[in-house]
DNA sequence: ACCGTGACGCTGA
DNA sequence: ATCAGCGCCACGG
């Protein structure tokens, strides 16, 4: 698989994390670890980086829950208009955490 | 080719 | 809870 192709994958995927629930960078990884042979939480961070804006961004975040370093006004506000557990200053990932198989 | 730099993550102190 | 130390992979200098 491509880096281009890796790229589309990951976008894919997040658009297709519902809204109140999240992904981690390394959850995003993990699950597409076996088709793309990669699984690199930290290449998932530069992706959504670079071409992140076009799907819900907001909706992936670190193992912690911690939202994305300079936007965190931005996704909190999202996150709390869709209703997603919060905690702290950031996510409830044992509330919130979503994976491909619960939706499908 | 070498090096520094990240929207990362796990382990161990 | 916090922090250093590593491993990770693409990019720009």
């Amino acid at each position: 698989m491509s880096p281009d192709e890796y790229v589309e994958a990951v976008l894919e995927l997040v658009e297709r994390i519902p809204a109140g629930r999240v992904m981690s960078y390394g959850a995003v990884a993990d699950a597409l670890a076996e088709r793309s042979g990669r699984a690199s939480a930290r290449l998932v961070g530069s992706i959504m980086a670079r071409h992140g804006g076009g799907v819900p961004w907001h909706r992936v975040v670190n193992s912690a829950g911690r939202l994305p370093p300079g936007h965190e006004r931005e996704a909190r506000a999202r996150l709390r208009a869709e209703g997603t557990p919060l905690r702290g200053v950031g996510v409830d990932m044992a509330a919130a955490s979503w994976s491909p198989e619960e939706g499908m």
